[in-house]
DNA sequence: AATAAAATCAACCGCGGGGGA
DNA sequence: ATCCCCCGCGGTTGATTTTAT
């Protein structure tokens, strides 16, 4: 079934987006949210598709984001998530106030898992790696789509189509698996995530409880409990700062989120992009 | 100081799932 | 029951920045 392009290529910019951009989509948004992202590029008067505009409202723009490096707490709550979890950064982020899918998972690529290679430990499986064999990979044999829930390291499933070069390059365990001092996160504790949730009370899974309760105030600790509205507690983006919107965004806020919702019929205009609106899943929840 | 290589991060691509018609 | 549309997710790419030579 073919499906339909996102949006037609013809005439829709790509590329990084200009602090012009960013002002319209925000603009935009507050004012009217978001009823149907395809439409939001053409009533909001960006040569952009949808798809760009969400992306670029939820990795960026939005004003519940933390952005900077993940902190010790974060990172290890991560790396117990995603040994639970496997790649599913969306879920991962769910748990971690602020912080979006992308960062977790560029941040995952470009930080832990180095940490994880460098201590020994196999970021996929959260195993220690059986030294010798850099040939064989991956015994995790039984393709079996397992369905995440406890179950620890559900070799995340190769399951996709081709393996990000299979850290190819990165790692050839090179570094004298020794040195670097990474101290906090023992190899026990990363991998059995059941036994320890590094992050003090956090997490997880005690047992295997397919809810991962996670987010225990001690762990995301510092970082902007998840603020009882979600927006409090957090700050807001570099954009709009640059843009002398904040004033606009506290009127904005009280005026969307008020406890009807003032855009017409309470629609929530961030529906599934912030978590104190209200609008994400409970099950994950970004309570 | 200049150049090359590596690392980082924002953004894009394509697929799958969910829901409505 | 089927089809179609939209959204969201995960993987990948590419531009930019940083570090090493």
């Amino acid at each position: 079934m073919g499906r339909q392009p996102c949006c037609d290529k013809v005439g829709v910019k790509k590329g990084p987006w200009t602090a012009e951009e960013d002002q319209k989509l925000v603009g935009f948004l507050l004012t009217h949210g978001h009823c149907c992202w395809r439409v939001v590029p053409k009533l909001a008067g960006l040569l952009r598709c949808g798809k760009s505009c969400r992306l670029r409202w939820t990795n960026y723009l939005r004003p519940d984001l933390k952005r900077g490096l993940l902190d010790d707490e974060e990172e290890r709550l991560v790396i117990d998530l995603h040994a639970q979890l496997g790649n599913r950064w969306s879920k991962i982020a769910a748990r971690l106030p602020g912080r979006t899918d992308n960062e977790i998972k560029n941040h995952w690529n470009t930080h832990i898992r180095k940490k994880l290679l460098r201590m020994g430990i196999d970021p996929v499986t959260h195993l220690p790696l059986h030294e010798p064999e850099p040939a064989a990979p991956p015994p995790p044999p039984p393709p079996q789509e397992q369905e995440h829930h406890h179950q620890p390291p559900p070799p995340p499933a190769q399951d996709h189509r081709h393996q990000p070069r299979s850290d190819g390059g990165l790692v050839s365990q090179d570094d004298g698996a020794g040195e670097v001092d990474l101290p906090v996160v023992q190899q026990h504790e990363v991998t059995t995530t059941a036994a320890g949730s590094n992050c003090g009370s956090a997490s997880s899974a005690s047992g295997g409880s397919a809810a991962v309760s996670v987010v225990s105030p001690s762990c995301s600790s510092s970082a902007s409990a998840p603020a009882a509205n979600g927006v409090e507690a957090t700050e807001w983006p570099e954009p709009m700062y640059l843009f002398g919107m904040d004033g606009i965004m506290d009127d904005a806020w009280d005026g969307l989120f008020p406890n009807d919702g003032g855009l017409g019929g309470g629609v929530d205009p961030f529906d599934g992009c912030y978590p104190g609106g209200g609008g994400f899943d409970q099950d994950d929840g970004w309570m």
